[in-house]
DNA sequence: CCTTTGCGCAACTGCGTGGTTGCACTATAC
DNA sequence: GTATAGTGCAACCACGCAGTTGCGCAAAGG
């Protein structure tokens, strides 16, 4: 999971970890850890770990107060994955309305020239 | 994990996953799991256990030819979780935004969505 | 008929990880 | 000073999961 967007769908994927992230949302100057944990039925340690997560895939970052560390949220660092799946949601809707058309135009003679070089679309 | 969100979420983390789901959005007609093994350095079976994770939570369906089952590809079921993240960087932003105008406006160049985890605005 | 090919099920292993407990350390409060 | 949170580090356990191997079975193709 060296790849950083496997790491921000891996975070993202455990719903405390979402609480956690929209707790810190909320708190437009963070929290700490122990803050955190007395709203979520855990342990601060474990509270402290899935913080540690988010902050290594960059959805969070921490700040040092005396002896105090707040964390804050950082959900702009999750829109890569966004974009990830839009591609692919979005692709594949061209492709259908491509395929609409084509059924709709019934002319399997005069097709498109297909998208780009090297990929033919023989639909078969 | 019963919530669909972490399911799609999860899905997506595995870069295995990942991979055959762009294999299976590059082929209008699916493909079966013997095929895409043959393209991917594992298992037939270790192919069909993702491709039974993608079908779980909707991003892929089955469909049978005679003996033979193809995998399509259904990435408009992740949009709920490019959504999730989309609303809460969108709000951050939002945040950002009344808060630099707060403090003055004397500030930041840009403040544009849609750049990359690598270039965090000067947050200080 | 028999052979081949592809699918499905089950068991097993290794590893990552969510969660806990316990303890040591340090900065604040009294 | 002493007491009191708050933080950090480490060990440990349970569970899930990616991946493998092995086998059985059904559908095509001769």
């Amino acid at each position: 999971m060296s790849d950083t967007l496997s790491g921000v769908f891996a975070a993202l994927a455990d719903p405390m970890r979402r609480r956690l992230l929209d707790d810190l949302d909320a708190r437009p100057d963070g929290a700490t850890a122990t803050e955190l944990a007395r709203a979520v039925p855990v342990t601060r340690q474990a509270v402290v770990k899935h913080l540690q997560v988010l902050v290594r895939t960059g959805l969070a970052e921490t700040r040092r107060h005396g002896r105090e560390v707040r964390y804050l949220a950082r959900p702009a660092s999750a829109r890569p994955a966004a974009s990830w799946i839009e591609e692919r949601a979005s692709a594949w809707e061209r492709r259908l309305d491509r395929l609409t058309t084509l059924v709709g135009a019934r002319a399997p003679d005069e097709v498109a020239p297909g998208r780009g070089p090297g990929s033919p679309p023989p639909v078969r």
